[in-house]
DNA sequence: CATATGACGTGAC
DNA sequence: AGTCACGCCATAT
């Protein structure tokens, strides 16, 4: 596995319980600079083995990147931690995104 | 080596 | 509120 990826993950992890983060938010935090699309790509490739809370990470805009079952998944997943959805499908992030 | 493709972010329209 | 274009860059083919 490579440190780039081990570093996206590692900071992932550190996501609180019950909070979420946006991936721009995760590429800033392991030092990747506005990068983003990498997190997004680590995460695809991530396997159930590395034990990563990657339901945590959503997009910028407070919805969740995945289409399809993928969304419901997330979507449950968050739900059951007490992450609040509005009706749009948009996450509640006044209070739940990871602090600055 | 050359293209294409994305679990992104931002800005334009 | 959608859609589109673009920069970004690791992987896939």
């Amino acid at each position: 596995m490579s440190e780039l990826y081990e570093k996206i993950y590692s900071t992932i992890r550190k996501i609180p319980h019950g909070k979420v983060a946006t991936y721009g938010q995760i590429a800033r935090l392991a030092g990747l600079g506005p990068h983003a699309r990498l997190v997004g790509y680590a995460l695809h490739a991530l396997t159930p083995e590395q034990r990563v809370p990657w339901h945590r990470v959503v997009g910028a805009n407070g919805k969740i990147s995945l289409r399809g079952e993928g969304m419901t998944i997330q979507r449950k997943l968050l739900e059951s931690e007490g992450v609040e959805f509005t009706g749009g499908g948009k996450i509640a992030f006044s209070r739940l995104r990871l602090s600055r």
